[in-house]
DNA sequence: CGGCCATACTTGACTTGTTCCAGAAAAGGT
DNA sequence: ACCTTTTCTGGAACAAGTCAAGTATGGCCG
């Protein structure tokens, strides 16, 4: 069941850790590669895919894998009100979050005036910022009343 | 101990909350007056300010009183990665947040394009939005290192 | 190729922040 | 004043995440 492609995909993902001065493990491939098919889950989806993966990994682990990636900047990590922290592995480029109030459903959108202008409030207040984090909240399209859905919406992956 | 101005702000809370159509209670005029004074404070930090004005109060019945206020409007809750949820009564301003990424400290941005404009994301992929939260995440000045502290900081309010 | 050591993983207990529940108390309309 | 509805109390429960101690593993070095 091992796709050719995912041999590639593991190769680089293995360069990418060792770049990032990460060890190449099971878990940290594992846990990456589902991320980057399930963007915006949370630990505990991860942990259950990653195990119908590779077998048995703590949830420690799972974890540990995220917190260390996440520092070496691998992955991003999201945090929306009243949802248990989300990852994603797209990173680097500054874009914001459409997220759902009703289903929690999760959707990235592209910085809306370009490369990281949001930088800028009206007054920093002497603060040295480095991020701008901007969440849309609002109803996706499956959770508006008078309309009908228009997308497939997965519960697991929130997209 | 009690103040003229306070007695003022008491009728006049009692009155926001009657509004609301939300009945007056000790507690709830009570968790409203140390907000205003301490915003961005935490659940628990409310819950001991408020039994220092009016002694003994349940954590619950803080937790009920900032949901029913916040249902009504009264207050805002934000939720800052890494925080629990604190509270604010300044609302309906869609104002933003800077956040101190060492110390939490939590300080108030007037929205930078002016009136609700952030509302607008490159794409809304068919959702119905509602309102745009925006954190600004840097060092506080007093959390630089290379810099003499300018601004007395608060830990227990976070200002 | 084989051993060594820093790093990563496992296990399990523990914290923190928050919510649920059932019953007692109190607010406010009639 | 009374009654209904809402709120408050206290305690238990819960989910997400952290901590700590011991075991296993990756990758370098001889």
């Amino acid at each position: 069941m091992v796709h050719p492609a995912d041999i590639t995909y593991a190769a680089d993902t293995a360069q990418r850790l060792r770049d990032a001065g990460l060890r190449v493990t099971a878990p940290r491939l594992a846990v990456l590669h589902v991320l980057a098919g399930h963007p915006h889950s949370t630990a505990e989806t991860l942990a259950r895919l990653v195990r119908g993966r590779i077998g048995r990994v703590s949830t420690q682990a799972v974890y540990d894998v995220l917190a260390a990636c996440a520092g070496a900047g691998l992955v991003r990590r999201i945090e929306p009100a009243g949802s248990p922290a989300r990852f994603e592995t797209r990173t680097g480029d500054n874009h914001h979050h459409l997220v759902c109030r009703s289903c929690g459903r999760t959707t990235d959108v592209d910085c809306a005036i370009g490369a990281r202008p949001c930088l800028t409030p009206s007054d920093d207040a002497g603060y040295q910022l480095d991020e701008a984090e901007v969440v849309f909240w609002g109803l996706c399209p499956s959770c508006q009343p008078s309309r009908t859905p228009h997308h497939h919406y997965d519960e697991e992956t929130r997209q």
